[in-house]
DNA sequence: CGCTTACTTGAACCTTGTCAAGTCATGTGG
DNA sequence: CCACATGACTTGACAAGGTTCAAGTAAGCG
């Protein structure tokens, strides 16, 4: 309760130098066609500034929302105020689906630079799923590769090394936002993220992850300093990861444009 | 790869005793209705013992599967033989459920108990989400309550002591359990774990749990012996679990019968 | 009975957390 | 343009929670 304000206080906009609006034009195919199905049932757009809350843990849910632009996370508070951030989510994402029954959220969403969303309210999902009653499995596509992130999530937090779990968190984040613009061989990008934001993804504390950073560097794996992320030995950091290239390739899901 | 085998082979049948035929029938409403219509899209049905897998991380998938009857785990490997269990799945669970893309498992299923299982093609489910176009957006909820599990189980692995992980998971199976059973105010059921159990599915290591689930006992909070768990102190377990009662609610879901 | 699997317990060790101080880059008002 | 405030990143010393290794006990099965 007393926590709940915390992160959009403690966490300023951060946002300056992202350049997302000329990269913007780069993207091919724009959103996925599912995506563009369920845009046309929303009731109005809403944009949240960096470090503001969509939703928060506790707040009633009566809408579900399509990301369009920018990056948000999902996170979980604890009583002291520390959280775990749950998911990081991209362009394209569908937010605060919770299963039919539950009306209150259990999890937040914050922006972690200026986003857009559509508000898709719950009372036209009927409607929605009547008239194409082929969204319903789509979504649930959909829903399943957010599982299945979770789950590769769970395993790298419950039995990997800081090590292996930083590397793990930077390759998905690499992968999934590549994704984006396919073709492009880019080994650089742009990472709206404190290295307290990686702490809070992998459970560790912001010390140790900085700490696990510059060994990463020194070893010339990556390179992560002041919002810019820097492939510098793809090969190393899967291996360095522990990942299995089957699941990473899995991470990328469904290319957009498809 | 070389790890493969060896949960089958570590994990010795452990049900006797279980008495599930006999609960069985106390069982009220059998099935939510969601899965009786799934369960009419069935190929067949398959029995799985104790300890064997239903499928294996790196296998194709071209079924989902209905548990029937028993329990069944959710876990990955890793390449030195450990593995985190992800979720801990009870009758009227649907598995195997990818994202259609996905044609590789990237986690396995493991029973805990004999279990029994409806194997529905993946051939079949265009046939039934056009007979039933309610189903897909139903099986997107279904989807999203393992979801949220997944996100409340993360963030205890990545910001919770020990203990806490621990009692949260108890909790967890305990509540999931006794929705099965409504109306019934037992404080005490068969739990089909081991102590590496708990470890696996809490990252910690069995002797640690071991550790804790002695010191929840001399406080008077939990029994866990032989497979029998016993809540000596509802109240308390919640507060040393430091879960927000909200939360513990929405781990129930809907109940079967209705 | 003797075997196997799970559960217990102790001691040494190590990864990560905690606390605390200090640096660097950027933004702001005088 | 400088002094100062702020948020993020660095670094070191020390503490602690959990792991590892190893040995031993209890319960159930053939």
């Amino acid at each position: 309760m007393v926590a709940k304000s915390t992160m959009g206080s403690r966490r300023r906009p951060l946002d300056r130098g992202t350049r997302r609006a000329s990269i913007e034009g780069l993207r091919k195919g724009g959103m996925p066609e599912v995506l563009r199905v369920i845009a046309a049932y929303k009731s109005s757009d809403r944009a949240i500034k960096s470090g503001n809350d969509l939703f928060q843990p506790g707040e009633p849910c009566d809408a579900i929302y399509a990301l369009v632009d920018g990056w948000m996370f999902l996170y979980s508070l604890l009583e002291d105020g520390r959280h775990q951030i749950l998911h990081f989510a991209l362009p394209g994402a569908v937010l605060g689906l919770y299963p039919a029954r539950v009306t209150i959220a259990t999890y937040g969403a914050q922006a972690l630079t200026d986003a857009v969303v559509c508000i898709i309210p719950h009372k036209n999902l009927g409607r929605l799923s009547k008239e194409h009653p082929e969204i319903g499995m789509q979504l649930a596509a959909i829903v399943s590769h957010d599982r299945n992130l979770a789950y590769d999530h769970l395993s790298s937090i419950g039995r990997r090394s800081a090590r292996q779990r930083v590397a793990r968190l930077l390759l998905e984040l690499f992968v999934r936002y590549r994704m984006q613009w396919p073709g492009h061989r880019i080994e650089e990008m742009q990472l709206p993220l404190t290295q307290e934001h990686i702490g809070d993804a992998t459970g560790l504390t912001g010390v140790h992850v900085n700490r696990v950073l510059r060994s990463l560097r020194k070893d010339g794996i990556v390179e992560f300093h002041y919002r810019r992320l820097r492939i510098l030995n793809p090969d190393k950091l899967v291996d360095v990861a522990g990942i299995d290239p089957q699941t990473v390739f899995s991470w990328a899901g469904h290319h957009p444009s498809e």
